[in-house]
DNA sequence: CGCAGCGTTGACAACCTTCAAATTTGGTGG
DNA sequence: CCACCAAATTTGAAGGTTGTCAACGCTGCG
């Protein structure tokens, strides 16, 4: 079975034989953790990064009216808490949302590859890079779009980042989420988005169900989100 | 004047004379730009990285209906572009707001200052988390609360971080911008906008005039706003 | 069977946008 | 100093989008 983090380093370095060494000797000890489990909170001082080997995981905030945003979706090849190594306290909470497979790095090892291997390093800085530029397009979605085309530009991008680490099945990828999660990741209420969902499969763009979601006409879908995948850096250097 | 680069870095890392010496250096050469320019765009391979030394700078992504959301604001001592080290084309563009000066730092700057300088690398890899953190908090903040508290969350943020580079003045910092900016920050309409102000005024807490804020009941709004600035990582290390 | 979680629906209210127009502000030239 | 103009702010009204509340149905499971 392919390794998701080998798959995404690849893009933005050529990673060397004694990279995928590297990589999948860190990779190997995979812990499985339920669904909907918190990895981290708010507050606490994690002393590892995590990383997503299989299933789907979050960074979410809460609110003091208990409210619930996902500010990021962890899929397999996604690490989490790069910052643990800079910061002191997390500044939001971490959680699974299905049953994943998650590896725990301690800081001392990704202390030894940003000392000793300049590939490695330069594809965890662009990962987190890319992390950041998720986070804008997100942002604007969020800020000038309506919800539906926020949920159709989302479930682009999604396409594009399972397509990348070998997990799509031609237009669709697994997304074992509830509705009321997908509402905390779109920021509206979860009535809206179940008629959201709705008008997604009226208008035959895409369907959304068993966990899975089928995009049924994509260049369709790509327009009207106007959706541009650049800001996902997946272009492998020429 | 103190350099607000400098007043930054000291917060994640204890920096020697030395250190202080080099930064001095580096931010020597600072360039004067007008307001509402563009220092990059959307789609460029821009070469420097830049530190806004005065004045006040966002980055912004504009959709294809022809709206804008201003995705970052960045004041002296924020810096744009780390990742134009790492990555090709911008997901973005940067332009500034009022007057600025800038200083344009070449990669090979960077380049030789995270092999030889680790305070410095650790201080630029942290002044990039937070910046994540911040994006985090905005969405958070756009996904979950009416622009009214958005607003005032907004506000509390900025009167923490003009501080944090010396800027403030007691409970207020300067905002030259319109209220269209405003708007393309809080990611709604110009009319709103407006009118949000205005609840702020009718409230008692913030003014808004001659481009600057002045947070009025610096207590109450923290509290309505549920500001917590932990976010912005600006404990000094004990 | 009964329960709990999830998805769906309708009605209504709140929030926000749009459009158009009026008013104010700030800068420029006479 | 004043007239003028452009830009920015403010206002009202109408309509679209989204939230809230409450209810109902479905499904899987003990």
């Amino acid at each position: 079975m392919a390794n998701p983090l080998i798959m995404k380093f690849g893009y933005p370095v050529d990673l060397t034989e004694d990279d995928h060494a590297e990589l999948e000797r860190i990779t190997t000890h995979a812990r499985p953790v339920g669904p909907r489990t918190d990895l981290a909170r708010e507050g606490d001082r994690p002393e590892v990064v995590r990383l997503v080997m299989r299933g789907l995981a979050c960074r979410y905030q809460r609110l003091s009216d208990g409210s619930r945003q996902i500010v990021s979706l962890m899929l397999p090849g996604d690490m989490c808490g790069l910052h643990i190594v800079i910061l002191g306290e997390l500044d939001h909470s971490i959680a699974t949302l299905s049953a994943c497979e998650i590896v725990e790095i301690p800081r001392t090892t990704i202390k030894r590859l940003t000392e000793t291997n300049p590939r490695i390093t330069r594809a965890l800085c662009w990962s987190s890079m890319v992390d950041q530029g998720i986070l804008r397009n997100w942002l604007a979605s969020k800020g000038r779009r309506q919800a539906d085309r926020q949920l159709l530009h989302l479930l682009c991008e999604l396409l594009v980042r399972f397509e990348a680490v070998g997990l799509a099945e031609g237009n669709s990828f697994p997304l074992p989420i509830t509705q009321e999660e997908m509402a905390d990741i779109l920021g509206v209420s979860t009535v809206h988005a179940n008629r959201t969902l709705q008008w997604l499969r009226a208008e035959g763009l895409a369907t959304f169900y068993g966990g899975r979601i089928t995009i049924l006409d994509r260049k369709r879908a790509w327009e009207l989100a106007s959706f541009d995948p650049n800001y996902l850096h997946l272009k492998r250097r020429s």
